[in-house]
DNA sequence: TGATTCCATAGAAAAATCTTATACTAGGAA
DNA sequence: TTCCTAGTATAAGATTTTTCTATGGAATCA
């Protein structure tokens, strides 16, 4: 019944309404008269009642035309306000954002990208979170958030997982003889004090082991959740520490310099994203956007390797 | 832009929506498959942006087209009650109409006519009432009201007049010996006290002009302002009145008898409309069934005369 | 592996819409 | 009155859109 109205109609008859004449209307929307005319009868047979009386050549609109308006009116604004969205939409220029990032990622390397990424996008709302990789895992499995950044987890299946493979480096105050070095090797920081993360943590171990292996004494007087302290640790003469690829990449202290070890330490970092659920454009733009810059980190220094 | 959308498409990206597939909704909406996945490419295209991931054959919908179905539905929605009301405008199941009637219509013609009318229409709105003829006009050429039933006016551009001649006649009271009289002539009332209209009314005008004519004398005892409480004093025996035929035609007093007066007294009563506006489809079909019945009663009262 | 289910595409057919051409009516000016 | 203008309605042909039939490809299930 009512599925035969078009908005094409109701557009027309709109006009119509405003100028009260078929011939403007038609001048108004680019058709010729004789279209419009049968639009009208069209939309007076479907409705089963007449909309214009024609006195004299001219239109007059029946009460049941003048309801009829207000009703088109409320639907057409709704439908142009839903098409402006929608564009926005397409444009990339509305929508909202949820990322999830483990520490490493959070002070520097996201948002940065993300104040590039909105700059030009007042109507993008985003809301960002910093947590432990564990807990980031869950927060995309659940599809509470839309991106996520952590250590690479194991595989599951309500999570695709796009790992990418960054060096540990060597973090060595400025001013230490060390720091002349092009790369460090595991033996000349036996016994010197370090500043590492809590002993489960994949860097740690890998650390300790690469230290144990190469039968280097691990000086481990500092433990931290997170590398952002080590950093200033370092800076100060305190300690050295090995920090993963993104901290080393992305932090800006002259007061520090990363120094590559031998033999290298690597950990693996991933882009999360909810399974089983499509992306959002804006997500799927992100993600594009991270993708390319984890890539181009771990394509430099694979590079450096060789 | 937005004008290429289409109800149709609406309605059937909800369906695909509902079912989840193109297959179920084509089914649904008793089209093909085909059609279905051609209308949902076009939105697609036309929204500029994918309202479905094909994931392993299966439909997936996108945050967008979730924010898309809420719009959709709330435009369906409002399309659907729309249609509705003008589906019930166009059976007369719906609306409203404001009724202008002159005193002498009030007490039954108008009121019996009108609640047979809206017996089987609950949702039809009536605003009905009662004011000298003169203000009717006024109601009427201001377009307040859609209806009126007056003494007929004087030709004006903004009232369209349909006026029809109804006969005066004798109230006379059922136990008096005139009331065996099948009409009575204006002589044999010379002198009889009477009730009637205010001096400057054209029945009262008219009444004591045949009077004159006749050489006979009018005695004015009672001065009403309407019928009806003259039909009270002249049941009780306190007066003969000559009134509208209306009135003479619709009172139920079983106390009071109408007999045809020779000469006869016209009265002209009209249908008003206002001009310059169409009329609602009730106002129309009410109008309608009025003229059908003071046609009737016009046609039966001159046809007797003959 | 074969059967089934689902979506996409291509070409033909059908339907809706638009345009051109024309007729009719009313109002204004000569 | 008669002509001119401005408006609407209608008919016929052209165009565009929509739909259908037929078919292919991918995934799922036994």
């Amino acid at each position: 019944m009512f599925s035969n109205l078009t908005i094409r109609q109701l557009l027309t008859f709109r006009e119509v309404m405003r100028s009260n004449s078929i011939t403007q209307a038609s001048r108004a929307l680019g058709r010729t008269q004789p279209a419009v005319s049968a639009l009208i009868a069209t939309l007076e047979k479907q409705l089963a009642l007449p909309l214009f009386v024609r006195d004299r050549g001219a239109l007059v609109p029946t009460p049941e035309a003048h309801y009829f308006l207000e009703e088109t009116n409320a639907v057409l604004v709704r439908m142009e306000r839903t098409a402006q969205t929608m564009s926005e939409f397409s444009k990339l220029e509305r929508g909202s954002l949820r990322i999830a990032c483990y520490p490493a990622g959070s002070s520097y390397f996201v948002p940065h990208l993300l104040s590039k990424f909105v700059a030009q996008r007042p109507d993008v709302h985003v809301d960002f979170m910093t947590r432990a990789s564990q807990v980031i895992e869950d927060l995309i499995a659940s599809q509470e958030f839309d991106i996520g950044l952590a250590i690479t987890p194991e595989e599951r299946s309500s999570i695709l997982v796009e790992s990418f493979t960054l060096e540990c480096f060597v973090a060595v105050p400025a001013d230490d003889p060390l720091a002349n070095e092009k790369s460090i090797h595991v033996p000349q920081l036996s016994g010197v004090p370090m500043a590492a993360l809590y002993e489960e943590h994949d860097i740690a171990k890998s650390s300790e082991k690469a230290f144990a292996d190469s039968g280097a004494v691990f000086n481990r007087r500092f433990t931290v959740r997170t590398f952002l302290p080590a950093i200033e640790l370092v800076r100060s003469g305190a300690c050295f520490a090995i920090v993963d690829g993104l901290t080393a990449k992305t932090t800006r202290n002259p007061g520090v310099a990363f120094r590559r070890l031998v033999p290298e330490i690597n950990n693996n970092i991933a882009l999360l994203r909810p399974a089983h659920r499509p992306p959002s454009l804006l997500a799927e733009a992100f993600a594009d956007s991270l993708r390319t810059h984890l890539a181009e980190i771990a394509e430099a220094q694979s590079r450096s390797t060789v």
